[in-house]
DNA sequence: CTGGGGAGGGGGCCC
DNA sequence: GGGGCCCCCTCCCCA
């Protein structure tokens, strides 16, 4: 599903949401925002910074920015009300970070618009700057080139990580930890056990704002929000055919309608 | 074929 | 360093 419309709901990690109260079945009230309005209405812009959110945006996969389509999940009790969500960056600096080009790593950094100070060598990822390239050099040699590259190894699959932390989280997806001792069913995370449970239990945490459906998983909460969105988030570029989620986008266009390209 | 729900996986960030 | 959590993503199934 595509959940590309999501936004971090915190404003930083010092202010998490109140999960506990997240994880009571009834606690979800209808928000403050929502009284008085005709149900169902998602789209809710002035709760949202103008960066975080824009209404009309349609999508193309071709035109997809990283966060394409933000929303908020704000409404729902439990979450705090702050959106302007600082620590948002974080979602860029994985997948979009331009780590890659070290051509820009070298670029000179011209620190003074007066030319008092004179050019400086800055490093592309720690920031730091040199007044000599050698210098540059020399602190990209002994630190961050050798922090960037990927040097721990799976020893179950080819998958090279940066740190042992990320290495030993991915090896727990070959060891499946998490064993659901109710049908034996083996998950590499524990809040991925967490739910799988619920599918036991029944529980469902996450509760819809508009309509009277719940659920057992806040991402699937997340992607039902988008049926209530009079909007529909994703455009076929050729027919201009508008889709709830980017994967029912590209189901549209394998199954024939892009054929042209 | 489309729309939507259910379930699960992976990497990153913060504490 | 580990745990908890988030976001993003995918696949499957069904109406």
């Amino acid at each position: 599903m595509p959940r590309s419309f999501l936004v971090k709901k915190h404003i930083n990690s010092a202010k998490k949401p109140n999960y506990s109260e997240l994880e009571s079945p009834t606690v979800f009230l209808t928000p403050h925002i929502y009284k008085g309005l005709p149900l169902p209405v998602i789209p809710q812009p002035e709760i949202l910074s103008p960066a975080a959110y824009s209404p009309i945006t349609v999508w193309t996969t071709s035109s997809l920015p990283l966060s394409p389509l933000p929303s908020d999940l704000s409404p729902i009790s439990g979450y705090p009300s702050s959106l302007s969500d600082s620590s948002s960056s974080k979602d860029h600096s994985g997948s979009e970070s331009p780590r890659s080009d070290e051509d820009e790593q070298m670029l000179p950094k011209l620190t003074d618009p007066h030319g008092v100070e004179a050019e400086k060598f800055q490093c592309g990822l720690c920031a730091k700057s040199y007044s000599t390239y050698s210098g540059l050099l020399k602190h990209k040699q002994l630190h961050c080139d050798a922090q960037t590259r990927k040097s721990f190894s799976c020893k179950y699959c080819e998958k090279e990580y940066v740190s042992l932390g990320a290495l030993k989280m991915h090896i727990r997806t070959h060891t499946l930890p998490c064993v659901c001792k109710i049908c034996g069913k083996a998950f590499s995370r524990p809040w991925l056990l967490q739910g799988h449970i619920r599918t036991h239990t029944g529980e469902k945490p996450f509760s819809c704002p508009h309509c009277n459906r719940a659920f057992a998983d806040r991402s699937n909460l997340r992607a039902h929000l988008q049926t209530h969105s009079d909007v529909k988030k994703y455009q076929c570029k050729n027919c201009s055919k508008t889709f709830s989620r980017m994967s029912l986008l590209h189901k549209h266009e394998e199954s024939g309608c892009c054929v042209a390209h």
